[in-house]
DNA sequence: GCAAAAGTGTTTGAGGTACACCCATGC
DNA sequence: GCATGGGTGTACCTCAAACACTTTTGC
């Protein structure tokens, strides 16, 4: 072994054909409890007018996360300062995922709170249970899937999910939200006892009233050092 | 919103320049009680001379798990049947870590058990224990490190461990190659009740004789369904 | 005063951690 | 027979799950 001849330049990498490497965000969101999904109708093929998530092609001089940012800035017209993005995956096995050219996706998740949705006049996403996905372009079905999985397990370790609700909330609406997330019903109390040691809320010294009956105190989270 | 205008391709995909992928893998095995990982010594540009992991670029017809195989076929000469390989993260934020070509880099750590790479003789891989690397090429540092912490999450909730160490081996081989794992001891009797609820293990019916003392059993690691 | 959601503690069981002694072998 | 690592069981403690009643409001 050992390297004693001298440098000579290969550069391999520019004699043949490379992939095109695309970003896919899956965007969720809690809407009237249910867990959902943002995605667009294609303009273009593969795929003419049939639903997908939100993407975009990497640019030479543009980092992924930017390119992330820019496949729902673009389309959704959000405000990304608002959104927790977290890499998923990058698929990169099917040959002919997309017919025009050979892809790999690199698959970001997204979390908004829906307050911020719905204060967007021009929104050119369409929101989609996630239990009750139209039939979708590409492998997207499968990479939602994925998605969800992923995040389930990480919800308890990190302090995400205060991306997926509205900044004030009921200890009942956080629990309701946690929920419709993990798909099964949560003990009130042993609910908040979890809570009450996982994160620090502050009681924003105001109540929430939905009925003839005793108002929720309303809560925010702060985030810890 | 709507789609009502008929298809007209748009292609932007090939009006603007692509970035290359490569994929980076983390190959780790546990030497002599020491957790390794195989590097190379590279022969080109940038880093010349430097230790980096081994890398190739994703050709155009090549699904990105086979380009991870023959990244390591290719340099070591170890069979990848053995291999068990898994997607770590596609780095893709900076935009000059190699110096030909803005590249994205989908990294995938992978596990052999050291019999496997003695038993190859034309082994280019020089291998390096992982709490004293040398300098390196591109981020690689950092690349080990996330994947060791990754690795470490996942190790009790799968069986790749095994993948680690020889097919044949006493209860406190497999106990010392786990704390080389994590770092910390454990121990014996608390250890052996834990893997008898976890794993199905075969009695090999034959001992291992190594010094003056009673000699230990053999087992072997039977997949569950 | 009654319906309806908010709010609040205790008991129990399972699983993880700590810990000490006998066994089989070579010399 | 003694030195060396192989092999085994029990007590305690921590954390998660199960569970019921009082409080505050609108009507």
């Amino acid at each position: 072994m050992g390297v004693k001849a001298p440098y000579q330049p290969k550069d391999e990498i520019f004699t043949f054909l490379r992939p095109a490497i695309a970003v896919d965000v899956v965007l969720l969101s809690i809407i009237r409890n249910n867990l959902q999904v943002a995605l667009i109708q294609r303009q273009d093929e593969p795929y003419y007018g049939k639903f997908a998530l939100p993407g975009r092609f990497v640019r030479y001089d543009e980092p992924i996360e930017t390119t992330a940012k820019k496949a729902i800035e673009g389309k959704g017209n959000i405000k990304t300062d608002n959104i927790y993005l977290e890499q998923l995956h990058t698929f990169g096995q099917d040959l002919v995922r997309d017919t025009r050219i050979r892809t790999i996706s690199t698959v970001y998740y997204g979390f908004i709170d829906p307050d911020t949705i719905n204060s967007q006049p021009d929104n050119t996403f369409t929101w989609f249970k996630t239990d009750n996905l139209p039939p979708l372009g590409f492998d997207h079905k499968k990479i939602i899937k994925s998605s969800i999985e992923r995040v389930r397990r990480r919800m308890f370790t990190t302090d995400v999910i205060f991306n997926l609700i509205p900044k004030e909330f009921t200890l009942t609406e956080f629990q309701h939200a946690c929920e419709t997330f993990f798909g099964e019903e949560l003990d009130k109390r042993n609910f908040r006892k979890k809570i009450n040691e996982l994160y620090t809320l502050k009681d924003l010294k105001r109540t929430k009233m939905t009925g003839a009956h005793r108002p929720a105190k309303l809560y925010t989270y702060v985030k810890m050092k």
